[in-house]
DNA sequence: GTCCATGTTCTTTA
DNA sequence: CTAAAGAACATGGA
């Protein structure tokens, strides 16, 4: 479920509950999910406090006390949870989570890949089934390699610039994240809609104004997302699960054939970059001599 | 069995 | 050479 209004979630609500706790134990149990491959990551951050947690991009960015950091991405399929140490009992948790209506829930995932134990009695799970997200050891490096500016603060003419670059549609150039850092398939739909641009529509070839359009519809739609925690689509969450709910607003994701909200036109799916795009017809006109 | 999935990176193609 | 398209990664749900 990760995109940045998700992850914002996640590291808003994680943050007061880690921050200022020593990490008393570490369980990696997948080595292979740390990046580099030859780091000892358990020996790294054992006995070091978090001192901030915070997003950048889709990244959680841990910053221990001795000012050297990590961030874990969460990829499709990623979760963190925060447990009791004692019980196991699920304290707090965000994430995609598995069906698991019947079964009395599993208290370890065969895909919880780390455990790290904090003092005051609290452990942190990462799960990830699919296993397309990971831990990154940065130490004194930046996190900020290969990521374009924050969409939240960038400015129409920042845009402009970065989309000036490219002729490529518009929505594969607002998934790419050395231009712009932390929309993914959900939001990039959702924001040209709202900003009524078609999808195919080549990046260098929107006008000022659309560009202007598009920079507040993102934001806007950003944070809109944000105030409702996110989207949780394709996976349950149960009565304790802090799923969001802006999944309930999508105005064209996951909506094709449906009607548009706007103007009632049947809603599209085309494939684009492998992504699945939807978009409304009549709302988001295809400029003319577009084609790829 | 088939298709699809909130992401990224590597490889192939034009 | 570069930009863009496509495949690959791994698992599970519908």
């Amino acid at each position: 479920m990760p995109e940045l209004p998700e992850v914002q979630t996640i590291v808003a609500d994680l943050a007061d509950r880690i921050v200022g706790r020593t990490i008393t134990r570490v369980d990696l149990r997948r080595r292979d999910i740390v990046t580099p491959r030859d780091v000892d990551f358990p020996k790294l951050i054992r006995r070091r406090r978090i001192t901030a947690l915070s997003r950048r991009a889709k990244r959680i960015i841990f910053t221990l006390d001795d000012g050297r950091r990590f961030y874990i991405h969460l990829g499709m399929s990623g979760r963190l949870s925060l447990r009791d140490s004692g019980s196991g009992i699920r304290v707090w948790e965000k994430g995609t989570a598995p069906l698991s209506e019947t079964r009395t829930p599993e208290p370890e995932s065969r895909h919880t890949h780390m455990i790290l134990t904090l003092d005051g009695g609290l452990q942190l799970h990462f799960t990830d089934p699919r296993r397309f997200g990971g831990i990154f050891w940065l130490g004194t490096e930046s996190p900020e390699k290969d990521l374009g500016p924050e969409p939240l603060s960038l400015t129409a003419r920042q845009l402009a610039v970065r989309l000036g670059k490219t002729a490529r549609p518009i929505k594969s150039a607002l998934l790419d994240q050395r231009l712009i850092a932390g929309l993914g398939n959900i939001y990039a739909d959702e924001s040209l809609h709202a900003a009524a641009i078609h999808p195919l529509t080549p990046a260098n070839r929107l006008t000022p104004q659309q560009i202007a359009r598009l920079n507040r519809a993102i934001k806007t739609t950003l944070r809109r997302a944000i105030h409702h925690r996110g989207s949780s689509v394709r996976n349950y969450r149960d009565g304790d699960g802090r799923g969001g709910h802006f999944q309930k607003l999508h105005r064209v994701y996951g909506r094709q054939g449906q009607p548009c909200l706007t103007c009632g036109t049947p809603i599209e799916r085309i494939v684009l970059s492998g992504r699945s795009t939807c978009f409304c017809p009549q709302c988001q006109k295809r400029p003319r001599a577009s084609r790829r």
